[in-house]
DNA sequence: CTAATTGCAAAAGCTTTGCAGCGCA
DNA sequence: TGCGCTGCAAAGCTTTTGCAATTAG
């Protein structure tokens, strides 16, 4: 059985040949974020015959399963990433589109002071910064 | 000649009774911050003959001139705020809805400072914090 | 066997665009 | 008067949904 298989199982979600191979994808694209569209087209280009309208479906599942993370760095296109167990923020290069990770435990320490401050939990947060190259 | 033709004029645009009447909308909204849609309704409630379409580019002009700013705050739809001076990041309830404008020195800075580990120089960022009421 | 899942096509938002007419400078 | 601006309608995009056929357990 693979992780994968496990993976859905524990999901409580049907081991197909649809979400298997999505799931797969995911995996392999590492940092990289992908949009459904990119998925799909990933899908069709490995010869697999799986709808767009499925690949939405399955991403949202897998969001509600905690499997992975849904973000909206730009307007229109939805991106998504494999949900690593820590969290972490990001840092998009405007002029080549490579994400960055970080974990900053100062921002993520103030930013709790201050929901506090005004009387809220924080339920989550995104935090992005835009960047180019310095120099 | 009031303010709002002083900015129409100052970001090269023609004083048109629409755009006249969204900047005085978004002025008085506050910190309240409106969609599109939003918007549009405001006007035919105040009687105008406004289409959706010229709201919809008059918003984009004004955010070209930077007097405005676009917010992506969930998905689907794009929220609209006056840009006043200074900076400021959100805090978005999620019961009520209610945004809430801070700005934090120590955040700012560590964002810089992380930045510029990893060799970049910040366009611009986005920090929202998602939360509910304590307790 | 049976309920969950899928593909297709259609529908549903939000936003943009083409075009003919209107209006500010 | 001339070019910019507007309204309307239509188109564009991403995402969701209805439904009959298919499939996993």
């Amino acid at each position: 059985m693979t992780s994968e298989n496990q993976e859905l199982k524990k999901a409580g979600l049907k081991v197909t040949l649809p979400r298997v191979k999505i799931l797969q994808i995911l995996e392999t694209a590492g940092d990289r974020h992908m949009s459904a569209d990119d998925v799909y087209r990933t899908l069709l280009n490995q010869g697999e015959d799986v709808g767009l309208a499925t690949v939405y479906r399955v991403l949202t599942q897998f969001e509600t399963a905690g499997l992975v993370i849904r973000h909206h760095f730009e307007a229109g296109t939805a991106v998504f990433e494999m949900a690593k167990g820590e969290h972490h923020d990001h840092m998009v290069c405007l002029d080549t589109g490579k994400v960055i990770e970080f974990y900053d435990p100062i921002i993520e320490q103030r930013q709790k002071e201050i929901a506090e401050e005004h009387g809220f939990v924080i339920e989550e947060h995104n935090l992005t910064l835009y960047v180019r190259p310095k120099g």
